[in-house]
DNA sequence: TGAATATTTTTGTATAGACAAATAGACCTT
DNA sequence: AAGGTCTATTTGTCTATACAAAAATATTCA
């Protein structure tokens, strides 16, 4: 027998749940047909308005639907397919750097997995960060790809936190944070930097100076693989030519340290910077001093950024990979993935172009 | 009294309707007790069976809430809040030309009316866009920003329909469409375009060349911003240097076009580029052929792109001003705003740097 | 044959009555 | 003062019954 008279549990809610198991088993099946109410009345001995109550739940929840004279008939269950298909991405700007091509990357994979991408920018600013992350998590987002912002570990924690404890889980692209399980998409960018600082020893350069911020995870571990590859070649490291500054990318204060920079020419032969846009300056400092590249100095960048129009010789990052492998990530995470965080580091590769000078017969 | 026996409508949707009146008009306001299921039997004359019909299918929509022993009360409506807050914007790559910078202006201004901003790239493709459509539909968007596609117009109607039918609100960013009521943001292409050339002129320019593509409204009017400025000049047309493309933006079909035009370079002294885009591929074929500007020719753009290393004059456009006006137009739609379309046109204003020379002693 | 009509089944609406369970508040005990 | 017990009230669960409304099906009639 399906009800237990003497059970302290409701019958109604036992015949609702009984008749529940049978839908989420399979036994009945979508547009079969349920006993009428008469026919459970006979199955179950319970009075007629008893088994209304308990059917009626299930017609309020979707499980089934009521047709007069007909009979009573199982409902698709469309709250399966109406799952949430959006996904949020947390940059600091849309406009600066290599974000257009990351959120591109991302949003060509998301749109392949049928999902949406919601934007938005934080400025490497906390509170607008966990501002965006209450809407994205009111908008239901299914995962987030976040950039940490450059201004303190334990910010970004907090903002990771908001979305992980409703479960939403989170990839993080580019940088990093240090001793977190997440998660993570980024470059080799010791072994890039350590690259790229080779190639400029290997033709002849070895005063060469670095312009970059510490601050960021990224331009840290270039700075390290700078140092590296001096090292491995015997070359002490002067710090009077390594300028790292302190906050996030300011357009104004770069241009301040890199005039202070380019005043001392004496000091080096090669400008090793940071990422395209420090570049992107140095080439137009260097040309309102009425200094030419690479005949006056030799400079490098990093990223390969599209729209750069100088034939800067630079490593490129495959930004709309990391964009890509994100969602990936993101998607397998969606899809119940539950092995430890994992890291995906994509190699990036040296653009030979002509900013640098072969300097060998100077030696 | 409250119940009317003899009405066709059941008693117990009369007393259901009645309550939720009561609520909706703020009668009965939120944490106050209803009376008790006896009481509503005094005052109705109905069985308690009816009262409960009517009292718990209102405790199913969420608007009262059941306490044992203590009465039925008013519950909190909070589906009010929990409305889509969720824009789309449909752009072709928001790696290219304004996109990102349209892109934050919508997003910032979004984020002022708590909303958040689907991103989804077209690449000027019907088949993306429906797809995409689609996707924005099913994910309850409350509105839409297009850029059309380059295309053709029929499709975007088509586009346009897809939201239209669901009564979600569209407006037209930059580019316009011919024959449709629509909202829609711009700037004076024509009139800068007028500006740009008579600027030209005034600099002992006569024979200026100009590429760009007619397929694209907002370029479209600029051609005829630059042929009203040559006739008010008493200047022949000289269609021999009037480039026009046919299709959207292809970065290698402008190279082939470009080292056409600079083939013959006795036929002009300026170039007007259609966009800084393709300003930036006359400067770097130029530099290319060994040509200087603006010592060999003359060169002008149109956007101010923030990204442009050189130093060209160009008609700054508000893209993120653009950005944020059609956001605001969305906004006032989902607010309910039943007036006819309206079309704002920004003002675009002159950027002199150096890319033009004066020729007027050659006169 | 085809349209109008009646029948039958099933859900929809409604009543009357009963006991159960929870609990605020009064009352009682230690 | 703290804790336990009792009581009244309100919602929760359940039965039995009745007629209404919709609609598929069978029947009747022109």
């Amino acid at each position: 027998m399906i009800i237990n008279k003497s059970s302290p549990v409701p019958q109604y809610f036992q015949l609702q749940t009984w008749l529940m198991e049978q839908i989420e088993q399979g036994i009945l099946k979508h547009g079969v047909q349920i006993p009428t109410e008469k026919e459970l009345g006979e199955l179950t001995g319970l009075a007629r308005a008893t088994i209304r109550q308990a059917v009626g739940n299930l017609v309020n929840k979707g499980y089934l639907i009521r047709k007069r004279r007909l009979g009573t008939f199982v409902q698709d269950r469309q709250n399966e397919t109406e799952k949430r298909t959006i996904i949020g991405i947390l940059i600091p700007d849309i406009r600066s750097g290599y974000a257009p091509e990351l959120a591109r990357g991302t949003e060509d994979e998301a749109a392949k997995h049928q999902h949406s991408l919601i934007l938005c920018n934080t400025d490497d600013l906390y509170m607008k960060a966990e501002h965006h992350a209450d809407r994205l998590i009111k908008a239901a987002v299914s995962g987030v790809i976040l950039i940490p912002t450059s201004h303190s570990y334990e910010k970004n924690r907090l903002i990771i936190e908001m979305f992980t404890k409703k479960n939403i889980p989170v990839v993080l692209a580019d940088r990093s944070i240090p001793e977190i399980e997440i998660d993570h998409v980024t470059t080799n960018n010791f072994d890039g930097a350590y690259e790229l600082t080779s190639y400029l020893i290997q033709r002849g350069h070895r005063k060469i100076a670095i312009i970059l911020s510490e601050r960021i995870s990224t331009e840290k571990e270039r700075l390290e693989g700078y140092r590296a590859a001096l090292g491995d070649h015997d070359i002490p490291s002067d710090s009077s030519i390594v300028i790292s500054d302190a906050g996030p990318f300011d357009q104004e204060h770069y241009q301040e340290l890199i005039r202070g920079l380019l005043g001392h020419r004496g000091d080096f032969t090669a400008v090793f910077a940071g990422h395209d846009r420090i570049a992107l300056i140095v080439y137009s400092i260097a040309h309102e001093m009425g200094l030419t590249i690479p005949d006056d100095f030799s400079l490098v960048g990093y990223d390969d950024l599209p729209y750069v129009s100088i034939k800067l010789t630079t490593m490129h990052q495959p930004i709309y990979e990391m964009g890509q492998e994100s969602l990936k990530l993101i998607m397998s995470r969606i899809q119940g993935d539950g092995v430890a965080s994992r890291e995906i580091v994509l190699k990036a590769h040296l653009v030979e172009r002509s900013s640098v000078r072969n300097n060998e017969m100077n030696l």
